[in-house]
DNA sequence: AGCCGGCTGTACGATACCGTACGCATCCGA
DNA sequence: TCGGATGCGTACGGTATCGTACAGCCGGCT
């Protein structure tokens, strides 16, 4: 039984990802958006906009740190790696923010991996323009600041979701948080790839998906995920969405 | 069935916790002594050595912190409050580095709760002095700096620890994080207590310690652990460990 | 048109933990 | 010396995953 609730396999949900569209404007990521003009006069002509394909690497743990990456409508995934060779998600990264944090504290080794999960560009940033802006500039390394703080945030967050929290909620949280970063209901993913996400086994997720089709929250079907009543799947996220939702606010606010 | 394991009940195995030796030496904390003289000659003058009681509030989730503590003999808890009220620790801290991690991001709020969970001494310093320092030295600076890395590393870690880790395994890291914290291998600590730290059952962590115990790596009594063989007690430990273990040891090296 | 590879449905027992509950040991203060 | 309070041992059924396995289905390619 898999009832495909309205979604009819013509239907063609998602843009071809490698579309020959024009890059987006760099401007489609919220910190890059959230600079005066001046700063963004000296930043943007240093940087290029790159596009990425699923799964493509851009930090390995323990090598330098080559740029800062501002994803503009990809969502790159910052990994922790077991032992066993296994991955497991210490932070997703969208519009809301930047990948490699660790560059506005004075790093320039990796101390994480981190890759494309959903393809997508990013508006790049050489690390040495980065550091030069932020030792220059003062609006720059506030802004960047706060992008830190809310990353920490969402780690913490995620440290206890992992650990309180059941597989269908942090599945309905990942939809969520993924719909706001990309702004639209539909996205490519198959339960393989979800599973590395979210650090279960790919039947869980089956299973979970499954759970929330039948609850008419989401509709899906080979490799594409829809998301159908917002508010429904919203209830059966844990609080962790809203907690995120809102650092990334307070992030954005002026008075803080 | 509850062997003693050569723990006889007279042993004060740890000194009276209110004991009325003199404060200890701020210098007991590793970036307060990895500082150079003339740093030091500018902060310790702004410290004062605090005593605190277990489970004695520093900072609450939403209001301004007052004050920047660097652990010297206490070992303190960062954890997140669900909407059920319960709490997550989301990260401890002790002589390695220093609790309000965001005052060096520019922040004033909390936004996180913490509290005393081994007592003990801290070295305090007001948060206004800390931001002045933060400003004008850039030593100062760079060694808060890489602290921070050294705690974002240690709660990514926690979050693939709570996800993939079993209780026994994460209790073992416990153990040992504490042992390095504290420079001894008996700590006041009840059931109760661990399990709210460890987000588990109080019954969950009784039968973990017993786990424990009959393996000969520890040895505890009402309200004391003891730990008996190190090398055994890391065998069952999680790799979460050695990573924290050297995050921290990363972060007092000067090449980096 | 047909095939093959990737994706999903579903099942099985096993396990780790939960929520709860109750009894007993230990310690402390009266 | 004797409660009372605190901390621990242990048990019960219940549930959420796990690891594994296999079969069916879809979609793109030849």
């Amino acid at each position: 039984m898999s009832p495909r609730m309205g979604l009819t396999e013509s239907a063609n949900l998602v843009p071809p990802e490698g579309s020959g569209s024009r890059p987006p404007d760099p401007l489609g990521n919220r910190l890059l958006a959230a600079l005066s003009d001046a700063t963004r006069a000296r930043v943007l002509p240093a940087m290029s906009v790159v596009a990425l394909e699923r799964q493509q690497h851009t930090n390995i743990y323990d090598t330098p740190m080559r740029n800062v990456d501002f994803p503009i409508d990809a969502i790159m995934s910052v990994v922790a790696t077991l032992a066993t060779g296994a991955t497991c998600e210490v932070a997703a990264v969208g519009r809301e923010g930047f990948v490699e944090v660790d560059a506005a504290l004075a790093a320039r080794i990796a101390h994480r991996t981190s890759f494309c999960q959903i393809p997508g560009h990013v508006a790049r940033m050489p690390i040495d323009a980065f550091e030069a802006e932020l030792e220059s500039n003062t609006e720059f390394e506030t802004l960047m600041l706060r992008a830190v703080r809310a990353r920490a945030f969402m780690t913490e967050q995620l440290a206890t979701c992992n650990l309180k929290h059941a597989l269908v909620e942090r599945f309905a949280r990942w939809l969520l948080m993924t719909r706001d970063r990309l702004g639209r209901r539909e996205f490519n993913v198959t339960h393989e790839f979800l599973a590395m996400m979210l650090g279960a086994r790919r039947a869980g997720v089956s299973q979970a998906a499954a759970t929330l089709q039948t609850a008419g929250c989401i509709a899906y079907r080979r490799g594409v995920v829809m998301i159908f009543d917002d508010a429904a799947l919203t209830a059966r996220s844990c609080e962790c969405y809203g907690a995120q939702r809102e650092a990334i606010e307070i992030c954005f606010r002026k008075d803080n």
